[in-house]
DNA sequence: CATATTATTTACTGATCGATCAATAAAGAA
DNA sequence: TTCTTTATTGATCGATCAGTAAATAATATG
């Protein structure tokens, strides 16, 4: 047998621990407004051993964030369940974007901090995130049902715009409407569809 | 004479050095991030006095707020010589709105902070602040020129995320293309534009 | 078994946090 | 002038910050 510790030291699992808890708080507060107190108060392991595992805050940080970016190219490149690929027409991409990041609140909320704190060091694997992610969207914007007169790289950036500011925003906006958020979010999404794609005449079939 | 206090006290100075440093500090490094000592030594007016003033970390951020929003609002609201009235044209009300969000960055820096610091008391002034621009964009929206098929309400929000989306990245993004800021700028607005009021099929003259 | 390595805890450091103290200087009121 | 109010300072509070040294318990290795 490999190991049977499931009492006294597991250092992944304590690892792991540490690295919820972090994650969690990180995104919640901010790097600065997380202690490394309570971050071990919230995963249970001791302040000392998460200095011994990831040797300060930063090198917590920037483990959390690894994580995270390998978890989420996981998802998003091909061969991901939800895989970008696997989205056939321009709405189903859409939503897929949507998803995927309404779904991935910790995600975005700590790529949020980052940009308010002005932090110099890239994420790992941010550049093949955000490469694989305009790639897809491009493609699909250049296949011909893109309205004329739009700028399929400006396109991109706007529907990136619409979904995160939408992910981020929908409650405060869903509030002022009368539906719920479900129906709401389908509409906006639709809408995005309609202003990038379906100036076409007519567009019953897709391909 | 009323007053001629150019030494020694001069509470009305001593509190603006103080709310210039805060808003200051504040933007750049959120609520959580900035210290009162920090800004004691930035402001030059030292940390008992601004509690005096101020009553409170908290007291000292409300102020900052509060007198961002007072300026925010005189300067957006009719008779404001940037006001959303004057603006005549859906690309100039693009255009001025797009102006006054990347004109002022502390201020929506400081919105940005609350906004992931889930603050949950508004901001003196904010109901008033968006529903004076939804309302002007909306008029705007419904003056006939807006692509049919678009909720109105829907078009609104997509447009202040496009803007708001646009002044924060504006500088990441147009690293990508080959242009000048202010060109792709003017790109980015004018497609805005497009997408939302010129698909009527001829609009030289407006009204 | 013994021993070296890894994982974890207890107790602590110096620095900094927000906030407050008593004392004092300046201005206004009498 | 004298007295009261307002504005400002230096010193300091207890709490908490990120980080660490040393001792110890568990595991792996011989």
């Amino acid at each position: 047998m490999r190991h049977t510790k499931t009492r006294g030291r597991d250092p992944d699992t304590t690892r792991c621990s540490a690295l919820d808890a972090a994650q969690r708080l990180f995104a919640e507060k901010g790097f600065a407004g997380s202690s490394m107190r309570e971050i071990a108060a919230v995963s249970g392991v001791s302040q000392p051993l998460i200095y011994y595992h990831f040797g300060s805050k930063e090198g917590l940080y920037s483990a959390v964030k690894e994580r995270l970016m390998k978890e989420g190219l996981r998802a998003i490149l091909p061969g991901g369940s939800d895989s970008l690929e696997t989205a056939p027409g321009a709405i189903e991409l859409i939503r897929t974007t949507y998803n995927f990041v309404s779904g991935n609140e910790d995600l975005m909320r700590l790529v949020a901090w980052a940009h308010l704190e002005r932090e110099n060091t890239p994420w790992p694997g941010e550049a093949e995130f955000t490469l694989a992610a305009a790639n897809h969207i491009q493609r699909r914007l250049s296949d011909s049902v893109l309205r004329k007169s739009v700028d399929p790289l400006i396109a991109t950036i706007m529907i990136e715009a619409l979904i995160f500011f939408w992910s981020a925003n929908r409650r405060y906006y869903a509030s002022i409407f009368d539906e719920p958020l479900e129906k709401i979010t389908e509409r906006y999404l639709d809408q995005i569809a309609d202003l990038f794609f379906r100036d076409t005449p007519a567009r019953k079939d897709k391909e």
